[in-house]
RNA sequence: GGGCCGGUAGCUCAGUUGGUUAGAGCACACCCUUGAUAAGGGUGGGGUCGAAAGUUCGAGUCUUUCUCGGCCCA
C-alpha cells in the first residue's frame, strides 16, 4: 500500500522551533523591511494609541523586570495596533542621577583621580558619554526581547531639548509661586562641608553624650499633668536648642509619676512610657517615686509643652505630635523633635506645619536663628547645653553611650543632619493636592486598585523637595537678588536659559559667564547664581512636556502609562504632580501597574538565595517568545513568578501552540488563501464546520473583551485551550479522515481546507501580540499579501458565524461523544480493542438526543469504523462497543463488512 | 516597625451578589496509536481553597487574629 494516495500534510515548518537561532532572523528582517516606518505609514490618519514609555535609568544590563515591562508594553502596543489604531511608541531613557556618578567616581577610584580636581564639566561630560553607552546596550537588548518601537529617534532625559523643557516647567512654577525656598535636613559633613549621599556614609562606633531632659507642660486636656514634664532621651544635646516638637505613639501606655528621691528633683512629676519605666529609673538612678496615673497615649493629643530653655529666650510653644516611629526600644518613649536636624522629625513636624529652619550653618556653627548659641560650633555645644539644662533644673541625668553612628567615607568624620536650603513645590499653595486627586478620579486603573495606591499617597505627601545639591542633573534654573534675597522671576530669562541649552545642553551653566543667562536686562553683579540641581523625579515627571507635547507623532495626554508598581510613588507619582501643576490634568488617561517578578517559591530574586534568573539566560536557553507566553499568561495584578520549571511549562504549551499550526500548514501544505468570510455560504458546510465557525465567533468575543480589560493571562489561556481542547483533540483528530483519505476535490474536504484556511488566519493574528516570532515565521511561510503579520489587522468575523441553536446540539453530541470514549477505553483496558478504529459502538440514546443524533455520524465524530444509534426510553446515553467486523481498508483503515465504500479498488 | 496588596491541585489561572460532590489547561500515571511521529488520541489520580477562631441554616467567598510573601515608607 502506497502513501501516495492519501493527502498527507506536508509543510517547511518544522517541529522544532529553535527559537534562539530563528528569532535573530527574524529580527533582521524586520529591520530590513523597515516594519516600524511601514507601521507608521500604514497607519497614517488612524486614532492614535499612545503608551508613552516611562524611562529606564540607562545603567546596568536589564533584569526580568526589564523584560516584564518592555514585554508587556510590546504586547499592548501591537494589540492596538492590529485593532486598527496608530499605536505609537517611543521607547525613552532616564539618564541623570546619582547611581551613574557613583559610576564615573568609581572609575576615578581607581585610576586615582580626585574628584574634586576634575572640572565639573568634565565630569558631566563623562557621565553623558557613560548614559549614551548604556542606552545602546539597552536599546539591542530590548529588541531582542520582540519589542517594536522607534529605535532611532528615542528620547532621553539628558537630550539637549529635554534639559531645555526642564527649565520651562520649573519655570512655570517659579512664575505661579509655588516653588519656594525651604530647609530640610541633609547628611552633612561639617569637615568637607558638604551634603553626602546614603551610599557615602559608613557607620562607625561613636561616643555621644546622652541626656535625659524635662520639657514642662505648658497646657493639656489631662487636667493631672499639668504641673508635670515631659522627659526625653537623646544622644544629640546639641540639638535641643534647634527642638520645635514632640513626638509620642498613640499606641502606647504612659506613667505619670512622682519622684521622691532627696535633691533637686525632689516631688518632680515625670511623665514616661510605662514599658521604659525600669530603663529611665536605672538610667537616672531614681530609688524612691510614687505612680500618680495611668496615661493613654492618645490622650496627649493638643497637649503644649515649654522649652526648657524658656527662661533664655525659647519662649515658644513646643507641641506634642503624634508619631508611628516612636517605639518603646530606648528612651521615655518620647521623642524631641528638632525638624532641622532630622528626617523623621523633619517630616512629622511638616505635616504639622512646623518648618525646619538654617539653624547650623555649612562649618557646623549655629546661626542666629539660634538663641544663645549662635557662632558655637555644634561639636562643642554638648557640653554648654548639659550645662544650661543644669542650671534650669531640666537635666534629670546626663551620661555617654557608645553606639553605631554615621561617618564620611572620605574624611572619617563623624555627620550630622543639617538643614539646608532647598527649593519645593509646595502641594498646598496652588492646590496641586487637589488637583492631582480629581485628576486620579478621572484616571483608569489596570488593576483597579491601584487607584487607592496613588490616592493615598498623594493625600499624605509633603512639599516636593526638587533640588539636590549633585552635580548630574539639569541646574536649577535660579538667580537669587543678592541684596533683596528675591528669587528671579522673568519669563524671558528662562526661555532664554532653555534656548541656550536647547543648542548647546546644560553644561554651560557650570562653566559660562552669568551674563550670558540673564541676557541684557540684569546685570550678573547684582545675583547670585544657584548650583544646585533638580532631583531626577523632576527630569522623568516631565517626559510628557518634551516628548508627548513636543513630537508629532504623539498625543497629550497619553492613552497609557505602564510600570511596575513601585512607580506609584515613582514616575506615576512625579508625572502626575508635574503635570497637575503646570496643565492642570494628568498626562496620562490610564495607567496600568504590574506586580514584581519573583522566583518559583515567591521569594524576591537575590544574588545570596542565586535564583536570579537573567533575560539572557532565558534568550538562550528557549527564546523570547516563551518569555513573552510567560508575560501574557501571568496575572500582572501580583507578583509573577518564574523558574526554570515555569519556564518548561510554557514552553510544552508553546510547542502544543506550534503543532497546532503546522497540522494547520501540513493541510493546506503550506498554500494559503485569503477567505472573504462574508461570501461564505455557511449552510452549504458539514454541520462540523458550522459548529467550528460559531466557536471560532465566540472565541473571538472573548477575546476582545479579555484585551479591552488589558486581562492577557484569561486571553492566553482561552487560546491555548482552543488549540489544545477545541482543535487538536477535537476538530483536527475528526478531520484527519477526510483530510488524508477524501478525494481531494471532494466537497467535504474542500470545507474543511475552507476552515482550516480560517483557522489559521485566525490564530496568526490572535497571537500576532503574544509570540510575535513565530507568527512572523508562518507568516513569511504563508502570506504574500503583506510584509509582516505585524502590518494586518484583527479580523471581524460576520455574525452569521453565530448559531447558538447548533452549538446547543453540538454540546450534546460531544457528552455522547465523551461516553463513547469511556466505553471504548473499558475495552482498551480489557485488551479488545486497540485503536477507536477497531471499536464499533452501540448507542443507545433517548427520544430527545435521538432526535438531534438523526443526521449525525457517530463513527466520524468518535473515530471508530461503525456506531449505530437506538433509541431507548431508560437510558439517557448509554454506550457499548464492541471489536469492529470485517476488513481493514487499507487506504483510511477503517474495518468494514464487504469492504470499503470509499475506497473499492484497494480491497483485496 | 508602619501602610498597602496577595496566598485556590506540582505549575499557570477560573471561581458571579456567601448556596449542590471547588473548575480548566499543562504536568503526572496508565493505555492506545505510529499517516501531525523528538508528534497525536483516550482514561485516570490529585485540592482540609495559607492557619485558627467567629458570623450564618450554609463560608474559597464576610469579620478578627496569626502566618508566609511582595511593594512602598521608616
Amino acid at each position: 500500500m502506497s502513501k501516495d494516495q492519501i493527502n498527507l500534510p506536508k509543510t517547511a515548518f518544522s517541529m522544532k522551533a529553535n527559537l534562539p537561532i530563528r528569532e535573530p532572523e527574524i529580527l533582521k528582517l524586520w529591520e530590513k523591511i523597515e516594519l516600524y516606518k511601514e507601521l507608521r505609514n500604514s497607519s497614517k490618519g488612524q486614532e492614535k494609541f499612545v503608551l508613552h514609555d516611562g524611562p529606564p535609568y540607562a545603567n546596568g544590563n536589564i533584569h526580568m523586570g526589564t523584560a516584564l515591562n518592555k514585554i508587556l508594553k510590546d504586547i499592548i502596543v501591537k494589540f492596538h495596533q492590529m485593532d486598527g489604531k496608530d499605536s505609537v511608541y517611543v521607547p525613552g531613557w532616564d539618564c541623570h542621577g546619582l547611581p551613574i556618578e557613583w559610576k564615573i567616581e568609581e572609575q576615578y577610584k581607581k585610576n586615582k583621580k580626585n574628584k574634586n580636581e576634575v572640572p565639573i564639566v568634565e565630569f558631566r561630560k563623562e557621565c553623558r558619554s557613560f548614559a549614551e553607552k548604556w542606552i545602546e546596550i539597552h536599546k539591542d537588548q530590548f529588541k531582542r526581547l520582540g519589542v517594536l518601537g522607534d529605535w532611532e529617534n528615542y528620547y532621553s532625559t539628558m537630550s539637549f531639548g529635554a534639559e531645555a523643557q526642564i527649565v520651562r516647567e520649573l519655570g512655570k512654577f517659579l512664575k505661579e509661586g509655588s516653588l519656594y525656598r525651604g530647609f530640610k535636613p541633609v547628611l552633612w559633613s561639617t569637615v568637607e562641608k558638604t551634603a553626602l549621599a546614603d551610599a557615602e556614609v559608613e557607620y562607625q562606633d561613636h561616643r555621644s553624650d546622652t541626656i535625659y531632659a524635662c520639657f514642662p507642660i505648658k497646657s493639656s486636656n489631662i487636667k493631672e499633668i499639668k504641673d508635670s514634664s515631659i522627659v526625653i532621651w537623646t544622644t544629640t544635646p546639641w540639638t535641643i536648642p534647634a527642638n520645635k516638637a514632640l513626638a509620642y505613639n498613640e499606641s502606647l501606655d504612659y506613667l505619670l509619676i512622682q519622684i521622691n528621691d532627696e535633691g533637686e528633683f525632689k516631688n518632680k512629676k515625670i511623665i514616661i512610657a510605662e514599658a521604659l519605666l525600669e530603663s529611665v529609673l536605672n538610667d537616672c538612678e531614681i530609688k524612691s517615686y510614687r505612680n500618680l496615673k495611668k496615661i493613654k497615649g492618645k490622650e496627649f493629643k493638643n497637649t503644649i509643652c515649654n522649652h526648657p530653655f524658656l527662661n533664655l529666650g525659647y519662649d515658644y510653644d513646643v507641641p506634642m505630635l503624634e508619631a508611628r516611629f516612636v517605639t518603646t526600644e530606648q528612651g521615655t518613649g518620647i521623642v524631641h523633635c528638632a525638624p532641622s536636624h532630622g528626617p523623621d522629625d523633619f517630616n512629622l513636624c511638616l505635616n504639622n506645619d512646623i518648618k525646619a529652619i538654617e539653624t547650623v550653618d555649612g562649618d557646623g556653627k549655629y546661626t542666629n536663628n539660634v538663641p544663645l548659641f549662635e557662632g558655637i560650633h555644634i561639636f562643642k555645644a554638648n557640653p554648654i547645653v548639659i550645662e544650661k539644662l543644669k542650671e534650669q533644673n531640666k537635666l534629670l541625668k546626663n551620661g555617654e553611650l557608645i553606639h553605631s553612628y554615621p561617618h564620611s567615607w572620605r574624611s572619617k568624620a563623624p555627620l550630622v543632619h543639617r538643614a539646608t536650603p532647598q527649593w519645593f513645590i509646595s502641594m498646598e499653595s496652588h492646590k496641586l493636592r487637589n488637583k492631582a486627586l480629581k485628576a486620579i478620579d478621572e484616571t483608569t486603573f489596570y488593576p483597579s486598585k491601584g487607584k487607592e495606591r496613588l490616592k493615598s499617597m498623594i493625600e499624605t505627601r509633603p512639599d516636593w523637595c526638587v533640588s539636590r545639591q549633585r552635580v548630574w542633573g539639569v541646574p536649577l534654573p535660579i538667580f537669587i537678588n543678592k541684596k533683596s534675597k528675591q528669587i528671579l522671576v522673568d519669563d524671558e530669562v528662562f526661555e532664554n536659559i532653555a534656548n541656550i541649552y536647547e543648542k548647546e545642553g546644560s553644561d554651560c551653566w557650570f562653566s559660562d559667564d552669568p551674563q550670558k543667562f540673564l541676557g541684557k536686562n540684569y546685570n550678573s553683579q547684582d545675583f547670585e547664581k544657584l548650583s544646585d540641581i533638580v532631583e531626577v523625579w523632576f527630569d522623568s515627571g516631565s517626559t510628557h512636556s518634551f516628548v508627548l507635547e513636543k513630537r508629532k507623532d504623539l498625543k497629550w495626554p497619553a492613552s497609557m502609562y505602564l510600570e511596575g508598581s513601585d512607580q506609584h510613588r515613582g514616575w506615576f507619582h512625579s508625572s502626575l504632580l508635574e503635570s497637575c501643576g503646570t496643565r492642570g490634568r494628568a498626562p496620562f488617561e490610564s495607567i496600568l501597574s504590574h506586580g514584581f517578578v519573583v522566583d518559583g517559591k515567591g521569594l524576591k530574586m537575590s544574588k545570596s538565595l542565586g535564583n536570579v534568573i537573567a533575560p539572557e539566560d532565558i534568550l538562550k536557553k528557549y527564546g523570547a517568545d516563551i518569555l513573552r507566553i510567560w508575560v501574557a499568561s501571568s496575572n500582572y495584578a501580583e507578583d509573577l513568578r518564574i523558574d526554570y520549571s515555569i519556564l518548561d511549562q510554557h514552553s510544552e504549551s508553546y510547542r502544543k501552540i506550534r503543532n497546532t499550526f503546522r497540522y494547520l500548514l501540513g493541510n493546506l501544505n503550506d498554500t494559503f488563501a485569503d477567505i472573504d468570510l462574508e461570501k461564505i455560504e455557511i449552510k452549504k458546510l458539514p454541520e462540523l464546520e458550522q459548529y467550528m465557525l460559531h466557536k471560532i465567533y465566540n472565541l473571538d468575543i472573548n477575546f476582545n473583551k479579555y484585551f479591552k480589560n488589558y486581562d492577557f493571562h484569561n486571553l492566553y489561556k482561552e487560546l491555548l485551550n482552543f488549540c489544545t481542547v477545541d482543535l487538536s483533540a477535537f476538530y483536527f483528530d475528526i478531520r484527519k479522515d477526510t483530510l488524508y483519505c477524501d478525494p481531494k476535490n471532494s466537497e467535504k474536504r474542500k470545507s474543511s481546507l475552507l476552515l482550516l484556511n480560517i483557522i489559521l488566519k485566525s490564530l496568526l493574528k490572535w497571537f500576532a501580540p503574544i509570540l510575535s516570532f513565530t507568527t512572523e515565521e508562518i507568516y513569511q511561510l504563508v502570506s504574500k499579501k503583506e510584509k509582516s503579520i505585524h502590518l494586518e489587522k484583527f479580523i471581524t468575523f460576520p455574525k452569521k458565524f453565530i448559531n447558538e441553536e447548533l452549538n446547543n446540539k453540538w454540546m450534546e453530541l460531544i457528552k455522547i461523544r465523551d461516553i463513547c470514549n469511556m466505553s471504548i477505553e473499558e475495552k482498551r483496558a480489557n485488551k479488545e480493542i486497540g485503536s477507536s478504529l477497531e471499536a464499533s459502538l452501540e448507542i443507545r440514546i433517548n427520544k430527545k438526543l435521538f432526535g438531534i443524533s438523526k443526521n449525525i455520524d457517530f463513527a466520524e465524530l468518535c473515530i471508530t469504523s461503525h456506531a449505530e444509534i437506538l433509541q431507548h426510553e431508560q437510558d439517557a446515553i448509554k454506550v457499548n462497543s464492541i471489536k469492529a467486523k470485517g476488513s481493514k481498508c487499507p487506504v483510511c483503515w477503517k474495518i468494514q463488512e464487504g469492504g470499503c465504500l470509499r475506497h473499492p479498488s484497494e480491497n483485496i
